[in-house]
RNA sequence: GUCCCGGUAGCUCAGCAGGAUAGAGCAACGGUUUCCUAAACCGUAGGUCGAAGGUUCGAAUCCUUUCCGGGACGCCA
């Protein structure tokens, strides 16, 4: 139950009467004006700008904003829940609903639960894909702003409607899996008792490949030290991109992050057999006359030692949007990164996506373009693509840089971090943050500042909400706290001022929900939940210095059912928004 | 050189498709614990919304120019 959605609807059938009788033109676009609750409570629960987004079609037929709004507020004044609707300032249109409104609203929150401020299914299928961090060691702190990003999005845009399947871009196809062979190769030797000192340049360091090392030496003994490199790569680098990969789906179950799919690169490519649909997705475009041989001008700005001007396979991305055309096979014949993303996206578009949303880091900004027209290109316009950079997140250590870089073997990992402040102050802290804004994550500050991360803020409202309730138990034994019940409460007893602001918040949840989602921006759901706990934190402190305010009231159980209502009202918005986070709802806080 | 993202209170950031007197947290200062958990609450103070033009009933928000910071512009991934 969406009040917003409501008025703007019946905004809509005035402004047709009105249409219909003249005084507006017929080709009117009913969808440019706003329903929103105003800055100042003074304003009323509504307000509405209508009348002077249409002054100027008003103007045609002789009227101004100030008349077209008084006869819209006249018109929603008639109606039965409508206190007042009054038109203020240049032509806004503020209404008073009767409390019967917001009644209605706790009564939806109680009997829907979990579901409240859900949206109807409507809209396209959407895949989401996010994280994609290439399957080379465990994933730092780097990723896991990305990874939060994603997962709070794909169950935002879930929540609001619409199907998403979740889904992980496995990069196991790159030159870069071969360096991790090797490196792991090593370790295998060292597991077989031999001295490889320091680990080479160019090779990951990393401890972590330690047993992935020992896992061959158990598996192969020393069978692969006598083979050549062409024998044992295949073999170790699929042993060690499994490895990784158990690795990075442990380390993204530590920051509850999930996914539905996971895709591999190396088997679009058909590396391991199989059909190559790289080539495939070449083949297609260049059927269409989009791929042809070509040279490039040498890029500007980044001067480039070995630049070579030469004939090449090239992608007409230009013709969708791109600034220059963008290459697809490499010098040694194989297929660019670029190649393999077109065929990926395409997989995508073949499986029936035509919304596709992509979370990058904001180091592939200059990626969007080449992506966005590939996409277009190989869906024929069908499909489109919106990529959601995340600012990188510089991560801090008393005020000191810290340098992250799994080469020098020196990172932070993510599982460090989670284990130190916790999943849910990690969640909601990136999530605290618009994903286009930096964000520096002081490590030392964030562990020894905890106790003021809004987090607990979000929490402790949500568990002394919970609390409440319990104590009404403790008061009236025997005291029914289900939503059925609760539902059946007399809420015309409610209706001290912060009682009502409360219950405005309460009405605004579903809107939030639907314009995060719109918007995708989960941390709309934050700055939300941390709003509607402060009113709740606000209102639960009034009862200290007027007993009559508190929820639970000895003398009174009818007042105490109505009161207990709003608070399980909150408690429920508190940990769906919070759900939707992905951070833990207490009972109690420790 | 081109492209992308930022520039809002001392600090970290919100500001919802342009809306009414620009908000919150932290830090500062002053209060509140016989009372449903003080991980909380109340109050005070603090802003040329980087700058200049433009669009209109109205601009932090849209457009242009410009300054500052970060990132990206290679057959890397």
């Amino acid at each position: 139950m969406n009040i917003f959605v409501d008025f703007q609807r019946r905004i809509a059938t005035l402004l047709e009467e009105i249409v219909a009788a003249g005084g507006l033109p017929k080709t009117l676009d009913l969808t440019r004006f706003t329903v929103e609750p105003p800055r100042e409570a003074a304003h009323g629960d509504l307000s509405a700008n209508a009348a002077m987004v249409y002054a100027k079609e008003a103007k045609a037929a002789g009227a101004n904003a100030r008349a077209l709004a008084i006869e819209i507020a006249a018109g929603l004044a008639e109606q039965d829940d409508v206190d007042q609707a009054e038109v203020a300032g240049p032509g806004f249109i503020n209404i008073r609903l009767k409390p019967t409104v917001f009644e209605n609203v706790l009564r939806a929150a109680l009997n829907e639960g979990p579901r409240f401020g859900a949206g109807a299914p409507a809209g396209d299928p959407v895949n989401v894909e996010y994280v994609s961090a290439n399957p080379t060691g465990p994933m730092h702190v780097g990723h896991a702003r990305g990874a939060v990003f994603g997962d709070a999005l794909a169950s935002l845009i879930d929540f609001a409607g619409r199907a998403v399947t979740r889904e992980y871009y496995v990069n196991d196809a790159g030159a870069q899996v071969d360096v991790l062979a090797r490196s792991a190769f090593l370790r295998y030797l060292e597991a077989l008792g031999e001295t490889i000192g320091a680990v080479p340049e160019g090779l990951y360091p990393g401890d972590y490949l330690v047993p992935v090392g020992a896992a061959l030496a158990k598996e192969f003994g020393a069978s692969l030290r006598e083979k050549p490199e062409s024998e044992w790569l295949p073999v170790v680098r699929r042993k060690a991109i499994d490895a990784m990969m158990v690795m990075i789906r442990d380390d993204l179950a530590a920051l509850k992050v999930r996914h539905d799919v996971f895709s591999s690169e190396r088997a679009l490519t058909g590396a391991d057999g199989g059909k190559d649909r790289v080539r495939a997705a070449i083949e297609d475009l260049r059927s269409r006359g989009i791929v042809y041989l070509g040279r490039l001008p040498p890029p500007k700005g980044a001067h480039i030692e070995d630049w070579e001007d030469r004939e090449q396979t090239l992608f007409r991305t230009s013709d969708f949007g791109d600034d220059i055309d963008r290459p697809l096979v490499k010098s040694d014949g194989g297929y660019t990164y670029f190649a393999a993303d077109i065929a990926y996206h395409k997989d995508k578009i073949d499986r029936g996506f035509r919304a596709l949303i992509d979370v990058w880091g904001a180091d592939h900004g200059g990626y969007v373009k080449r992506m966005q027209a590939a996409v277009a290109a190989v869906s024929q316009g069908q499909a489109s693509l919106d990529v959601r950079l995340c600012q990188l997140v510089r991560l801090m250590r008393a005020g000191e840089p810290v340098k992250m870089s799994k080469r020098a073997g020196d990172f932070v990992t993510l599982r460090e971090v989670v284990d130190e402040v916790g999943v849910d102050a990690v969640r909601f802290m990136m999530l605290m943050r618009r994903n286009d804004a930096p964000l520096d994550f002081d490590l030392a500050k964030v562990i020894e500042q905890s106790q003021d991360n809004p987090v607990f803020y979000v929490q402790y409202a949500h568990a002394r909400g919970r609390s409440v309730v319990r104590q009404a138990g403790a008061t009236f034994p025997g005291f029914d706290a289900s939503p059925a019940a609760l539902a059946g409460a007399d809420f015309g007893l409610l209706t001290d001022e912060s009682e009502r602001s409360i219950l405005r918040l309460i009405a605004q949840y579903p809107r939030v929900v639907e314009q995060a989602a719109a918007a995708r921006e989960p941390h709309r759901i934050a700055f939300y939940l941390h709003e509607l706990a402060t009113g709740f934190h606000a209102h639960w402190n009034r009862g200290k210095d007027m007993p009559h305010l508190r929820f639970v009231n000895e003398w009174s159980k009818e007042l105490t059912n109505a009161r207990i209502a709003l608070a399980v009202a909150v408690t429920s918005v508190l940990a769906s928004g919070l759900a939707l986070l992905g951070v833990n709802a207490p009972e109690e806080m420790r």
